[in-house]
DNA sequence: ACTTAGCACTCTCTGTTTATGAGTGCTAAA
DNA sequence: TTTAGCACTCATAAACAGAGAGTGCTAAGT
């Protein structure tokens, strides 16, 4: 991948970015007439035609325009795109939502919050990944007793995670045994990751409070399903935005996407999987083969400096890359922000 | 709304049978062809242009086959409908994903898996909406001290309804001075309606304890908030299948569809004003227009004999109204027992 | 050695025409 | 009252022509 000649780039960067406003496939001569390089169109036909020869164009059919192939979206994200910036409307927009998203004390509503204004502020469909539970540390497992036969077990992470549970309490447990065994789980997995405590280790809690087995699975339980449900923290904003590009105009295409929109475990395995910091997915370098016309742009977001979440906007490949790139880098640094003082 | 001859509701009904099948306007040849009435096209023709008189049938342009209008789906539904009816097959699988619900132990979980099981097994979208908070009484709230300065407060209901909170602990507030202020709280609230402890009586509670305000409006934040947390509560299954239905093969209709699963106040809405028991409603009997070319067919479910939720189904008015009607009564009944249990 | 003007050629898109076929409404006979 | 027959209507699909946008190539200009 030699250097591209300064002129190949400059119109290169017209092609794409033309392509991107019109959706149409763009020829010689509206680039000569609308981007001032002085050249004719005869040369930038000749160089377009070298540009597609080297894999940054392709051409629909003989006597069409040309449109950036996902080669050329990608050496323009990494060379060409210009500089982040936003309107002054949707700074102060931005402003507004993140005093609003500070009040918020509940985190799926911030969550919802937050993929609702992602997709309203870049008219693509956004993701949000919620914090992960297992990522953060066993803190402590309360017990209130409800009445005779039923309690409320309460497990809290040192993310300040809650998570409740009612369970049935044995008959024949006085409350001291009770709360012998809730101390007991506490010393046994405090500051451990939620991930971490492995089957193995909760197969050997087993055996030692075996006599207790009824009550102790019914709390091991809850720990169990809380390191594996990745399913379902995945929330979706403005999944109609998708019928306004064109190129999904054909019901077909969408269908495919609407599909996938509802299968949560692998949305939010797309997420968790995304590199820390910014990452941009062109095309077919989404693994996810029902996105292979599109682009996703995520950012993770931390706690204490561990990713706990993603957030991403998922458009398609003729994508406003550079403006969709600097709305989610503000959003997802706001959002450390705000998971931090949860 | 007189009587309609025997054999005009004959006719009637193989019109909207035969046109729920296959989406076609239908002719006078094929029901005589189809349907063993042992009548000649042109009688059947006759009898057409009557029922479109009278209302019953449209004709999309001059020589086209007859569609049903509102009107005659209703009476459809209403008088001539076939008996409800499962195949074996879909009683199997009914049989098993009821066991799996009743498993299962979080709200959240059971509200969007059946959701999912609603939209497969009809093929339509399906709308569930859970439990409402608001509807159940109130009858304990707990304060879980976290540490020095934080703690937990969990509210829970007599349907069995848990919500907590983390709020901030003011720093001259003893434990027991603590505890009577909760204390206090349960004998004033218990036994009341999340929903009729209204702001009045709310403003109340504020004066009594007004020096400790800053403690106290933390604490009844959560319940007003609790009493109009209307927005999301709606799951959605198989959003994607309205884009199988014919109807919808044009982008801009599905476009106000998606558009508004996208607005779950207004979704809430519809589902908690639907009447008790199963309800019908086809074309512009729905209030909301989006769903004007559409049929939602609802079925509220119980908790101690008051309706705290609801499961619809919305497709085409061109619904397989018999089958979504069987369906949507079975799984609600069955969500009486589940939300019961736990 | 580039750059550019000119020109023939290609291919899509749009509008028009034409043919086909399903279905109707009406009339007259059974 | 039912039915057979027939002329008529209208949507849909196929075939076709013309326009327009854009290309590639060639030859002339710098």
């Amino acid at each position: 991948m030699a250097g591209l000649s300064d002129r190949k780039q400059k119109i290169l960067q017209a092609v794409v970015t033309d392509y991107i406003q019109t959706a149409e496939p763009v020829g010689s001569r509206s680039i000569s007439r609308r981007y001032k390089l002085d050249l004719s169109a005869a040369t930038i036909r000749n160089e377009m035609s070298d540009l597609e020869e080297l894999g940054f164009l392709t051409q629909p059919h003989t006597s069409a325009g040309r449109i950036p192939s996902q080669q050329g979206y990608r050496f323009y994200v990494d060379a060409l795109m210009g500089p982040p910036s936003l309107t002054r409307q949707e700074e102060v927009y931005l402003a507004n939502v993140f005093t609003q998203l500070q009040k918020m004390r509940e985190i799926d509503q911030i969550v919802q919050q937050t993929a609702k204004v992602l997709s309203v502020l870049t008219s693509y469909t956004s993701l949000v990944l919620g914090p992960q539970f297992r990522h953060s540390a066993f803190k402590q497992m309360r017990l209130l007793p409800l009445d005779e036969e039923k309690a409320l077990v309460v497990l809290i992470t040192s993310a300040g995670h809650i998570k409740h549970r009612v369970i049935n309490l044995p008959q024949a447990l006085s409350s001291q045994e009770l709360s012998q065994i809730v101390s007991y789980l506490n010393e046994q997995l405090a500051g451990q990751t939620i991930e971490n405590i492995s089957a193995t280790r909760l197969r050997q809690l087993r055996s030692d409070l075996y006599a207790r087995i009824d009550l102790l699975s019914q709390l091991l339980q809850l720990l169990e399903e809380s390191s594996t449900d990745g399913e379902g923290r995945v929330f979706l904003g403005g999944t109609s935005n998708i019928l306004n590009q064109p190129e999904f105009k054909d019901v077909e295409k969408v269908k495919h996407l609407l599909t996938l929109f509802e299968e949560g475990s692998r949305l939010s395995f797309v997420l968790e999987t995304s590199s820390e910091g910014v990452s941009i997915r062109i095309g077919t370098e989404n693994v996810i083969t029902e996105m292979s016309d599109c682009s996703l742009i995520t950012a993770t977001y931390q706690l204490y400096n561990r990713p706990v979440g993603a957030i991403g906007v998922l458009g398609p490949t003729r994508m406003e890359y550079s403006r969709v790139i600097t709305i989610i880098e503000h959003i997802a640094s706001h959002l450390n922000f705000v998971v931090r003082d949860l």
